[in-house]
RNA sequence: GUGGCUGUAGCUCAGUUGGUUAGAGCGCCAGAUUGUGGAUCUGGAAGUCGCGGGUUCAAGUCCCGUCAGUCACCCCA
C-alpha cells in the first residue's frame, strides 16, 4: 500500500462547501447586478503580474505581504493584493481605446501573505467598482448611491454609509502647517473609533511629533457631532477663521452629495457625514466612504471607498482621477452569519425540490416532471436511487430542499403528484398539468 | 512579522499529581417498520489523542520543534 498524502489547506486559505458557496455566490450575483444596473462594465484582469507592476519601483513595505516569486522563465513576478493596483496599470494600458469616463467592476480572488486572524485570510475576495477620468463631483454622489441600493438589495434595512472629504482633514493640516504630516496623522484618526481620543492623540505626537494643541485641534473637527446639517455648519463655522479653499471645497461636496442623495431617493439616515473618517490608505485625496451595519458595528466597515487624484501615475503621465469603492465579501458574510440573516439559510443545495425516485421502472416519468418544473424556472433534483422515501425525505430536509415531489403505483393510477412541504410536513395531490403552478405557489407562500 | 491561548470520534467536549483495553452526548449506519423523514428500543461502525522528536519502566497528560486555528498588536477586506 503505497503511503497517502496528507489531505490539507495551507494557512490561510480555505475550502469552499456548498453551504458557504452559495450564500457567496447570492452576494456576488447582487453585487455584480447592482454594478451593471448603474452601466458599471465588468473587466478582469491577471492574478499575477511583474512584480514591478504591482509594487512599483522600490516595493518598500509591500514586500511582506506579497506573494513575490521567480517564474519558470525567471520573471520576477507577483500575485496582485487588491484589485484596485492591477486596474491602474489596465487603465493606463488602454485609456486610448477605452475613453473617459470609463466606468468599470472587478471581482475576484487575491492574496495577501501577511497573519491570519478572524475573518481574515491570505486568499480573499474584492469586488471594486470605480469611475475614473472625471472630477465630477456626480461620481461621487453615484457612489454613495450605488453603496445604498447594494446594501438594500442584499436584504439590509439597518446600515449607514458613512461620508467624508480629505479635502476637509487636509485643509485643516493645510492650516496648521502639518501638511506633510498628513499620512500618520490619518492613519492615527482612522483609529478613533476604536481607541478613543486619548490615544489617538497620544498617537499623533508620537508617530507624527505634533503637540498636544495641534493633535487638539485636529480632534476637535473630527468629533464634530450632531445631524448632517448641524455638523457641516460646525466645519463651515471651525474654518471661518482660517479660510481654507481646501476645506471649503470639501464641504461644498459633501454637502452637494447629501443633496443629491436625498432628491434622488435614499431614505433619510441611510448617510451620515462623519469627519473622523480617514480611511488609512494614503492615496485617497476626496470622498471617502465607510459603511456600517447598524445591529453589528463593531465587525468594521463593509464596504468602503474613495476619490483619489491619481490612480495610474506610475504608468502613465496622463492624469487619471477617480472615484470607488470596495465590497468587503468575506467580512460581509461574517457579519450575516452573525446576525443571522434571513438568507443565509444553511442549505447545501440550489435546488428547491427533490423528486422522490420510488420506482426505478418510472424514471422517465420522475425525470420528465422535473423537467416540467426547472422549464418553469425552479430547480428540481431527482434522487439517484430508488429506495424507500423515509431516507429520501430525510436526505431532502437535511439538504436544505423545501418541497418533495411523489409519485408511486397508486398516484401514476390516479394519475396525480403529492407534493410535499418538508418542514411542514404537510401534502397535497396535483395532477400534472397543474403542478409547476402549484409548487410556484408552494414555494411562494412557505 | 511579534506575543498569548488552543488542537482528543463526523460535531461539542470529558480524561485526576504521567499508570491497564481513551470515554460521554449529539450525529451516522442497520434492524424492529418491503409507500412517507422530527419518538422509542436493540445492535453497530468510527480516534495516527494535529504531526515529528525528546524525557520516563510508563506520555492524551511533561519538554522541544513543527503545522493549523484563535486572541491582542501591526495592517487591512
Amino acid at each position: 500500500m503505497a503511503d497517502l498524502i496528507e489531505p490539507r489547506t495551507l494557512k490561510g486559505f480555505r475550502d469552499y462547501p456548498p453551504a458557504l458557496m452559495l450564500p457567496r455566490e447570492r452576494v456576488l450575483q447582487t453585487a455584480r447586478a447592482v454594478y451593471r444596473s448603474y452601466g458599471f462594465a465588468p473587466i478582469d484582469t491577471p492574478a499575477l503580474e511583474y512584480a514591478e507592476v504591482l509594487l512599483g519601483k522600490g516595493g518598500g513595505e509591500n514586500d511582506r505581504l506579497v506573494y513575490r516569486f521567480k517564474d519558470h522563465g525567471d520573471r520576477d513576478v507577483a500575485l496582485r493584493f487588491d484589485l484596485t493596483v492591477p486596474f491602474a496599470r489596465f487603465a493606463a494600458q488602454y485609456v486610448g481605446q477605452l475613453g473617459t469616463p470609463f466606468k468599470r467592476y472587478a471581482m475576484g480572488p487575491v492574496w495577501r501573505g501577511e497573519n491570519t486572524a478572524h475573518g481574515r485570510y491570505r486568499e480573499f475576495w474584492q469586488c471594486d467598482f470605480d469611475t475614473i477620468g472625471t472630477t465630477s463631483n456626480a461620481a461621487d454622489c453615484e457612489i454613495a448611491l450605488v453603496i445604498n441600493d447594494l446594501f438594500a438589495a442584499l436584504g439590509f434595512d439597518r446600515f449607514e454609509v458613512r461620508v467624508n472629504n480629505r479635502l476637509v482633514l487636509n485643509g485643516l493640516l493645510e492650516s496648521l502647517g502639518l501638511a506633510d504630516k498628513a499620512v500618520p496623522l490619518l492613519r492615527s484618526l482612522d483609529k478613533l473609533a476604536k481607541v478613543g481620543r486619548e490615544k489617538v492623540a497620544e498617537e499623533m505626537a508620537r508617530e507624527a511629533g505634533v503637540t498636544a494643541e495641534q493633535a487638539g485641534r485636529v480632534l476637535d473637527l473630527a468629533q464634530t457631532a450632531g445631524d448632517n446639517a448641524d455638523v457641516l455648519q460646525q466645519a463651515e463655522r471651525f474654518f471661518a477663521g482660517m479660510p481654507n479653499e481646501k476645506a471649503t471645497e470639501g464641504v461644498r461636496r459633501l454637502r452637494e452629495l447629501l443633496a443629491v442623495a436625498e432628491t434622488a431617493g435614499v431614505p433619510a439616515g441611510r448617510i451620515r457625514i462623519d469627519l473622523s473618517i480617514a480611511r488609512g490608505l494614503d492615496y485617497y485625496t476626496g470622498t471617502i466612504y465607510e459603511t456600517f451595519l447598524s445591529d453589528l458595528p463593531g465587525i468594521g466597515s463593509v464596504c468602503s471607498g474613495g476619490r483619489y487624484d491619481n490612480l495610474a501615475s506610475l504608468y502613465t503621465k496622463q492624469v487619471l482621477p477617480g472615484v470607488g469603492a470596495s465590497l468587503g465579501v468575506d467580512r460581509l458574510l461574517a457579519a450575516m452569519e452573525e446576525l443571522k440573516h434571513p438568507r443565509l439559510t444553511g442549505a447545501a443545495t440550489p435546488a428547491e425540490v427533490l423528486v422522490v425516485q420510488f420506482d426505478a421502472a418510472r424514471l422517465g416519468d420522475y425525470q420528465r416532471v422535473a423537467r416540467l418544473l426547472r422549464a418553469a424556472g425552479i430547480a428540481t433534483e431527482v434522487y439517484p436511487e430508488a429506495k424507500k422515501p423515509g431516507p429520501q425525505l430525510q436526505y431532502a430536509e437535511k439538504r436544505g430542499f423545501k418541497l418533495a415531489v411523489i409519485a408511486g403505483s397508486q398516484e401514476f393510477a390516479a394519475g396525480v403528484w403529492k407534493v410535499k412541504d418538508l418542514a411542514k410536513r404537510e401534502e397535497v395531490a396535483v395532477p400534472e398539468a397543474g403542478l409547476a403552478a402549484r409548487t410556484r405557489d408552494l414555494l411562494a407562500t412557505r
